[in-house]
DNA sequence: CTTGACATAGTAAACGTTTTCTAATAGGCT
DNA sequence: AGCCTATTAGAAAACGTTTACTATGTCAAG
């Protein structure tokens, strides 16, 4: 590999001059030795050995990024918006993926110090991080998609009130008064948000949700499915159903059609989350999306902000999603499609 | 940060002792001094710079990890197989998704040079690695779901004529003999070596394929829909499909039923990769699993063997996948369950 | 008792940068 | 002409390791 002190001796002049122009600082250089010594960098393939800076300036354009739960379908996408902004701007990221228990994380931690990493971006942790921030060595540090309870003025989460909104007044706004919830899994901060905002949402319309009509469920399917039929066993039938994620909504959009009922003709059914189920379920679910690309950036930027030594206030960060109007919830035809109507329709275009 | 030279203070020793001890060279050092300074190391919580050791020895404990095609779903499990392995060794992974086209990728090799990683594993790139070895400054490299045609002897893939044989194989075995194909995008090396297994196995039980049972599809749904039309059009109608993959299968499957044909009695499907869809489907779609976690631990390990100067001869290496039977093939009963099934006898245990 | 070998430890140079300090030149002012 | 300042460049120290080389002490073989 080729050094600053070749590049400095074939352009004749010292590596410190070399070193200035390298590295971009605001030490003056004449235009005509920068142009030379670029050039001659150029020509010889010189390329500054990040070790060694990274040895003088202790630092390195390096990010941790660390992620709580192995198998999120979300991360990726997270940090995909997280790498976008980063890499832009010079840094790379040290991404591991490792649950709590194992490793304890603080290893990791440790470990990337070791690699003098700049800051940490935490991805759906549930775990506290202020609490242990003197393990972070005084590094910046950001948590996006944030699981547990507390604030964090340095997270970036989903506005999940504004966004469960979207989907009850939607509801609301296609005329459904009687309207039931499923509710997700309680340990996830999402789950109480999402359901008080359901309850406060209704209440603004002068409705007062019924103990039937609320029901407790996990994430997954066959929990929707179980909730959507003892909801659909009340006595006063409700017209319309809004589950906490999609998974929850595939399972009441079955346990509605076991019923013998058409979706969305006698009930109606929402998710959350846009996961690609309800974009094949049939009818195709209506949803709200999680801004998670737009989260990722956001929270790089944050990050950035804050090594650029910015002592501004920081608040966390709200993030708004969109509501994606499919069939399940009865909203005028054309602004969704059925799975199989999508097939058909898109037919011709493949060859 | 705490240095080695205060280490060596308090443990009363030299520096280079420390070093050899926190390195764990092979130099001797004895039981009682190693010791001492494993335990003052921990009690003033020292942690080696790796920028220094970087700048000495050459070597970062960082592997580049390159993605061609930025939103693949199978590259986050491949990616879990390769840190899996990595990060035991004690190394950490620079991963970037970068299209080709963009930075072309040569700029992501330098920066990561620059960074002084040890090695390169090259995640479902679409272009020969080999041809453009130079740039990779003599680093070993591996390619892993290598997606280009010309093979590579340090890349790593699905054994797809063993796994597509699976499918084909298990619906001979359940009886059919008129087996339809849906063939995937073409610029696929997978594509080619899946429809000739099926072509090949066929022969082999003494089956020619006739014209019409053989489809150009893309990968996507809707594909899959017009090729199953175009199929099951035919005079002399098959009694089973094999898709290319799960999109195509379940396109088809929705094709079948809008000809009001009934899967799996009047028609068996089968796909591949065990895409999501496939067990959502309904009925559940009987698929082979692409080894992905696998073949990012294989693709690690290949990695690690050629770090330690292992210089046996490298092959490609195949890795072989599952069959997953479930309800579009017909097999018997208790293999595979509905999606409605599965969702209503699971519906018990979620509480 | 000498010699050589071995086990263990220390000294110091080197890795490639950045940056402080010093130096040289040119030009503008009195 | 003499002085001051601004501009530009270089010399050299430092960052925290690793490792080749050297030094010491011990012990076995002759």
């Amino acid at each position: 590999m080729v050094t600053i002190k070749e590049v400095a001796e074939i352009a004749g002049v010292s590596i410190a001059t070399v070193s200035r122009v390298m590295s971009n600082s605001d030490y003056p250089v004449s235009e005509t030795t920068r142009a030379t010594i670029l050039r001659v960098a150029k020509d010889v393939g010189y390329l500054p050995n990040r070790a060694a800076r990274s040895l003088r300036t202790e630092r390195s354009s390096l990010i941790g990024v660390i992620l709580d739960n192995f198998d999120s379908q979300w991360a990726p996408v997270i940090i995909r918006g997280i790498q976008d902004i980063l890499h832009n701007s010079g840094y790379f990221t040290l991404v591991v993926n490792i649950p709590w228990e194992k490793h304890s994380q603080a290893d990791v931690v440790q470990d990337m110090l070791g690699h003098s990493v700049d800051g940490f971006i935490f991805v759906e942790t549930w775990h506290p991080v202020r609490e242990r921030r003197d393990m972070l060595n005084n590094r910046p540090y950001v948590i996006v998609h944030r699981l547990f309870h507390e604030s964090d003025p340095h997270s970036i989460i989903p506005d999940e009130r504004r966004n469960s909104a979207l989907v009850v007044k939607h509801l609301l706004g296609l005329g459904h008064r009687k309207i039931a919830y499923i509710a997700g899994d309680a340990r996830y901060f999402s789950s109480a948000q999402r359901l008080n905002t359901y309850l406060d949402t209704m209440r603004a319309a002068g409705i007062e949700a019924r103990d039937g009509w609320i029901a407790q469920g996990e994430w997954q399917v066959p929990s929707g499915y179980q909730c959507a039929r003892q909801i659909l066993a009340a006595d006063d039938k409700p017209s319309a159903i809004v589950a906490a994620n999609d998974g929850l909504a595939y399972g009441a959009l079955l346990a509605a059609q076991d019923e013998g009922l058409n979706v969305p003709a006698d009930v109606a059914i929402v998710g959350y989350d846009d996961h690609e189920i309800s974009r094949f379920a049939n009818p195709t679910i209506t949803t709200v999306t999680l801004p998670l690309f737009l989260m990722g950036q956001v929270a790089a930027e944050n990050l950035l902000s804050q090594l650029a030594a910015d002592d501004r206030e920081y608040a966390e960060q709200l993030i708004p999603g969109e509501l994606i109007v499919r069939q399940s919830c009865g909203a005028p035809e054309g602004s969704g499609v059925y799975a199989r109507d999508y097939a058909r329709d898109n037919a011709g275009a493949s060859n």
